[in-house]
DNA sequence: TGCAAATAGTTTGCACACAAAATAATATTT
DNA sequence: AAATATTATTTTGTGTGCAAACTATTTGCA
């Protein structure tokens, strides 16, 4: 029946159900390695962001992490309770908040190195797939947003 | 600084991320498509479950789709109410919940068939590509489970 | 037979995720 | 300068998503 005309429609023939199941597995193994550092995926990826900028804002971070400023708001102010981020209104434009990485924040770099080492053992792929495979995933983010 | 000890935490160095902001991205496109529908992506995978197979139990329904029982429940309660499928307790064993796609649920597949389609065009990448892509995330995935 | 173990679903609690509306501050227009 | 528009963030509402605890039913074995 591969005229059929719900053939499109299958589960089988779907691109995007994979992804979305691997994106879930990947969130769902790295919370299991975070859990003992009380982190959770989303916030580890925005702690990677400040790691590598120190400070930024909002606004900034939101359009880089592709994550909306209503997810970032209440995930920010739990950062800040676990004392890795300031959150501070900007003193020259008060609409701005800009967030900055705390001593704290800093040393759990260290603490936390190991985890992207794990996920790799777990995905186990050669580096050779896992180029392809982030220049096709690239590609394809890219054609989305 | 290639040798950076932090180099491997840095983003542009995951290949996570991305595909955690595809499965996004993917799931926001289908939510804006389906909106018209009155459904959800999650729940649009599920209809393509039982458009398939008609009638099924939570547990493989579970299985198959990789989404954890308790995500399903109010999903399903939720689908039912707008009448695409039926919950019914299974007589042989109460334990069991057999779900089963009504006339109605049958219908709506010809309304959502244009979907993939139009997914497809955003995602603008040759079938050759997509085909990679394909098995690379399979692989990924089933080494993730 | 009778009760512990296993099984299938559901509930609870917490954490995203985003659209849409609301709020607050700044910039622009008249 | 006041009214209006724009910008940045927050709040609200709804929907996943999963771990852990709970409930109900059935199975298995002593």
């Amino acid at each position: 029946m591969v005229n059929d005309k719900y053939e499109r429609l299958k589960l089988k023939n779907q691109i995007c159900f994979p992804i979305y199941l691997c994106s879930k597995e990947i969130i769902r193994r790295h919370n299991q390695y975070l859990a003992e550092f009380n982190l959770t995926y989303t916030q580890f990826i925005v702690m990677m962001y400040f790691w590598e900028k120190k400070t930024s804002n909002l606004k900034d971070l939101a359009k880089t992490m592709m994550i909306d400023p209503s997810t970032l708001t209440p995930l920010l102010k739990k950062i800040e309770k676990k004392g890795y981020i300031k959150r501070v209104r900007s003193k020259e434009d008060e609409r701005n908040l800009v967030i900055t990485l705390t001593e704290s924040g800093e040393e759990l770099r260290d603490k936390v190195l190991g985890i992207p080492e794990l996920l790799k053992n777990c995905i186990d792929m050669s580096d050779e797939e896992l180029e392809q495979l982030y220049v096709l995933i690239k590609k394809m983010l890219l054609n989305l947003e």
